[in-house]
RNA sequence: GCGCCCAUAGCUCAGUAGGAUAGAGCAACAGAUUUCUAAUCUGUGGGUCGUUGGUUCAAAUCCAACUGGGCGCGCCA
């Protein structure tokens, strides 16, 4: 997944040749590692290869960089030249020329990559549940697949994206009886969701002190999985309803699958799977129920159960269905769960037990932290009160419209409003790709709506102030730009920037952690903005605003490209 | 009992196959706008990287033990 600029894989090349001029045989796979540095003052790019092979042969390090560094700058000074510093670092200061030449479009683009036989990349998240509202429960799974599935689809793979959806299950008895008793075809119309929810509720309580009415809940559920009519016209009339609802959600939130095949669709072959997996003596019975149990130490005490004593099926069942009709209908070569981290133990029972069953196909654990309420507790779904996620957006989108009518109260009205939705949405999309996924964090309104910071508004003011020159220079042809040698420091730190896009991207694609694209993004737009503090673009000579224009033209293409590939939208304004 | 994760500035967190004087943002303080959007920029202060050992030229990073917190572990999803 090494997608760096050809020119700097050049280099790398380059500085092979130079350590074997040294008198060092190399023996590694990859030429040698050329990262950004990290300090600036340094140099551009490094190398820690002289300290790594002296260490490797017993000689001295220093020396070593000094003979590799000498003969570097023998040769290819025009391109960069190298200094020796502390212990034997190896630091790389591009020429000018160098830089101009790394970001020409043959060596520098925003288009996706081509790979040659693409993996097949089956990514499951989100997953709601039918009959419910979605709730901040569901914000990281859903934001986080999004992302890495546009991530990875620039990266070149094939991928598919499939929402797994809660769509069968006990709890449609109660649903069932809860209509029946209570239904109202009016509440229903108005409030679909709010509806099946206090129909839910209230034969789950009222089950608590009726024993006849959970019987009934029961032979519902019952009649429902046999095939009974009238329960499965309003079992698809309940889906209907949920999938309206999650369909305006994802369309508000710019978020789209290509397959929703939820549970009820691995339904019919549950039975199978356990039969398939009880011949092949992968499982077998235990305590009534029946169970895999494997051999390695990590779960040898712990059993993955797959059947349950009353031959109801579980969680469990479904998701090995679901992992071999991935394997084998989409022939996926991979499958990326991004889920809440708390169910690793499931999925290294699920990995492990798709392995001993013979299915091939590498599948992956994309966990993530929990979002925790203010008392470090996590957010509950059944007790307490979740937050909604539309009323989580609508929070934030009138948040970012107040500070509109305070900044911008030359705007028309509508055009705050449409600016404000994508201001909003973008800013809860942001705050939480920012996260480090593995971290639980507590959820704050005034966190995920800060418009300071490394956030969304912050790189999107970069970008709006970009089109603003754009707007005002009436010149709209690309031949108008020309990019050149930088003139001035800050043209240079943009132009260096730029330069690590790919390498953000790979870094991003290779860890599964878009917040690196967060961070890549803030920095560009504080780069961004302190060249626009000191270097004036259209009141320049022509030459340097041709120039000036072609970087401002760059800043904005990664901006836009960066911001697509979280999901996030750009605005002209803000 | 077994296992997994976390601990870095007052707060929230970065820190990418071990690398240089450990970095950002927020908050605090001091400045900058007749000029392309001040939702901006420039500067200042702020740290025994939970503790103790080990590995080596080099450890926040790797190893071991410990402390504190979270989570998970057969009939929920």
């Amino acid at each position: 997944m090494d997608t760096m600029n050809p020119l700097i894989e050049e280099m790398k090349l380059k500085l092979l040749e130079a350590i074997e001029a040294a008198g060092i045989s190399w023996e590694e796979k990859q030429p040698p590692a050329l990262r950004p540095c990290g300090d600036r003052r340094f140099g551009d790019y490094q190398a820690n290869a002289a300290m790594t092979q002296a260490k490797r042969l017993g000689r001295n390090p220093r020396e070593l960089a000094e003979t590799v560094a000498a003969w570097w700058n023998e040769h290819h000074a025009a391109q960069a030249t190298v200094s020796v510093a502390g212990p034997g670092f190896l630091n790389f200061l591009l020429t000018n020329e160098t830089l101009l030449r790394a970001l020409q479009p043959n060596c520098w683009s925003h288009l996706p990559k081509k790979v040659e036989n693409p993996p097949v990349l089956i990514l499951d998240y989100s997953s709601p549940n039918v009959a419910k509202s979605m709730h901040v429960g569901h914000i990281r799974s859903t934001l986080l697949g999004d992302s890495l599935s546009r991530v990875m689809r620039h990266a070149g793979w094939q991928v598919i994206t499939d929402n797994h959806i809660g769509d069968w299950g006990t709890q449609f008895g109660k649903l069932i009886v809860g209509y029946l008793h209570q239904g109202s075809e009016e509440r229903l119309a108005a409030n679909p969701i709010g509806e099946m929810e206090r129909l839910y509720k209230w034969a789950h309580e009222a089950g608590e002190h009726d024993p006849a009415l959970q019987e009934c809940a029961r032979l519902e559920l019952k009649k429902l999985q046999d095939g009974d009519s009238r329960n499965k016209a309003l079992w698809e009339r309940f889906r209907g309803m949920s999938q309206s609802a999650f369909d305006s959600m994802y369309g508000r939130l710019n978020i789209s699958f290509d397959y929703t095949l939820g549970e009820s669709f691995y339904h019919p072959m549950l039975g199978g799977v356990v039969d398939d997996l009880m011949r092949a003596g992968v499982a077998s019975e235990s305590e009534g129920a029946t169970c895999v149990f494997f051999d390695d130490k990590m779960l040898q005490d712990k059993p993955f159960l797959i059947r349950k004593s009353d031959g109801a099926f579980l969680y469990s069942t479904t998701d090995l269905a679901t992992l071999k009709y991935r394997a084998n209908h989409f022939k996926a070569d991979k499958i990326w769960y991004v889920t809440d981290l708390r169910q690793a133990l499931h999925f290294q029972q699920l990995f492990a037990t798709a392995k001993k069953w013979g299915v091939s196909v590498e599948s992956e654990h994309i966990g993530f932290g929990s979002i925790l309420g203010q008392d470090k507790r996590p957010l509950k779904t059944r007790e307490g009160d979740p937050i909604k996620l539309d009323a989580l957006l609508d929070e934030a989108v009138s948040r970012a419209l107040a500070i509109l009518e305070e900044r911008r109260a030359d705007l028309p009205s509508d055009e705050k409003k449409a600016l404000a939705e994508v201001l909003g949405i973008n800013s809860v999309k942001y705050s939480d790709l920012a996260q480090n996924r593995h971290l639980d964090y507590v959820f704050d309104w005034n966190k995920m709506l800060a418009f300071d910071g490394n956030t969304a508004p912050y790189v999107l003011n970069a970008y709006v102030r970009i089109q603003s020159i754009f707007r005002k220079s009436g010149e709209s042809s690309s031949e108008k730009y020309e990019l050149a040698s930088p003139q001035h420091p800050r043209e240079r730190d943009l132009m260096l920037h730029l330069l690590q896009w790919d390498d953000t991207l790979a870094q991003v694609a290779e860890e599964k952690r878009p917040h690196y694209l967060c961070f890549y993004l803030f920095y560009l737009a504080g780069l961004f903005h302190a060249f626009f503090e000191s270097c004036p673009v259209l009141k320049s000579e022509p030459a340097l605003k041709r120039h000036r224009l072609a970087l401002c033209r760059m800043a904005a293409d990664t901006l836009r490209e960066g911001c697509g590939l979280l999901g996030l939208q750009t605005i002209e304004k803000m």
